[in-house]
DNA sequence: ATGTCAATCGAGCGTTCGCTCTATTTTTGC
DNA sequence: GCAAAAATAGAGCGAACGCTCGATTGACAT
């Protein structure tokens, strides 16, 4: 059983090894990474089919082809499994989220906008790694969920410093939810947590972007009747 | 003050046992629901701290006072258990939401924001419940996930069907996303969801419910500006 | 060819799992 | 007050778990 290729596997993969030489046993770089991408890919399937607590590592030998005794020579325990995948995902989320180009982020509208649309593509593309990370956090031992913790703080204060931003330049419509930041992280969650519903709808990623952009801008903007002259698709005719 | 409990744990588990007889062998109702609530108590605290696969049965006997032997009369398999915890939360749903008070239901947009206040409310009450629904829905076997899904798409439903009345009498401004009454389900969820982190905030189930309120609505009506003039406290000054 | 060491394997260890079953205690009917 | 019935307890069963470790393979320098 084959899945798509999930976005630039590998290169995830290369910066695990790198965060977490110490525990992994194998000096060629080259083996390592290439297995290392094997099983991870195994252990995302099998665990967002099942659970994480649900998958037995005899079920991750098997679906990877890679034997007990190859397994621990990536990891020494279950639980570091866990850490080296959240790991990988609080990564990515600081480094994409954190460059946004200088003539957007002069914007708060158009760095928020930045903002929405690049989180969802992300989680988009490594879609197994989020929904692991969302779904798993609570079985984190405490160190790990520590970190989750953190990673989820650290997302929501890109929302909430750029709509104080706008809201300091005057560009927010009186009546806006102070808690409104804290509310446009789920938005953009049930793209990848309910995600065969919206294929099942025939929803493309470009339409949920717009929407969700849509709800945003019309919550927070005093003059909402200019939004959608494109796109006309996306909207209640 | 008077309240009725129409959602304590003992009503829920009194329903619980009606729609459970055939497994469970213990004859006498009152031993058999107080038992019962003092055990789904303990499954839904322990499950909700570390996943219900995680949980042993063993964990579950000891943090409920009821031996191996005794929780078996409750259930035929683990699974069983399960399904009965997620039956009563659909159960509670559909009973709650189907029955909007007639003047309410004659304006869409009212009954737009009494399904909201309404579902938010149900989902506070039982948050252990939901929590428990929600996050191990995936390792559900297929005929419970079957019910689930179902279950979602019921409460979806109710959104959308009056969202499209409210379009069909020409009260929506233009530009509101067809894909919005699926997104007032995760805005919903937020709040038993990451509960602590509204807690840690301060932020009060009212609070809540009128910010969703207010995103909804800015996204659907034209006039977005006569909204929040009650409540200052809610909104960016 | 041979010695060396990284890489791989999978049977086996002790533990814990879901679940059963008999023995025992408590409640009920008269 | 005492059988009969209902409710409860917890040791025990086979299976599966996370994890280990000595045996085996493959790659390469000499």
């Amino acid at each position: 059983m084959e899945t798509e290729k999930p976005f630039d596997h590998e290169a995830l993969c290369r910066s695990m090894l790198e965060h977490n030489s110490e525990t992994i046993s194998i000096r060629n770089p080259e083996i390592a990474i290439k297995k290392l991408t094997v099983i991870i890919d195994a252990a995302l399937r099998l665990s967002n089919k099942k659970g994480f607590q649900a998958m037995s590592l005899r079920d991750l030998s098997k679906e990877s082809g890679v034997s007990m005794g190859g397994l621990y020579a990536y990891f020494d325990t279950k639980t570091t499994l866990l850490g080296m995948i959240l790991g990988e995902v609080t990564r990515a989320v600081e480094r994409e989220l954190s460059n946004a180009p200088q003539e957007v982020a002069q914007d708060p509208i158009a760095h928020l906008n930045w903002l929405i649309e690049h989180h969802i593509r992300l989680t988009d593309k490594m879609s197994p790694w989020f929904i692991f990370a969302f779904m798993e956090a609570k079985s984190f031992p405490l160190a790990e969920r520590r970190i989750a913790t953190q990673s989820e703080e650290l997302t929501e204060r890109y929302f909430s410093d750029v709509c104080a931003r706008a809201h300091r330049q005057g560009l927010l419509r009186p009546g806006v939810p102070q808690i409104l930041p804290m509310l446009i992280k789920p938005l953009i969650q049930d793209w990848y947590v309910k995600r065969p519903k919206y294929r099942r709808r025939g929803i493309s990623l470009r339409t949920y972007i717009l929407s969700v952009q849509a709800i945003v801008m019309a919550a927070i903007l005093p003059n909402t009747e200019a939004l959608a002259p494109d796109h006309p698709e996306v909207f209640y005719d």
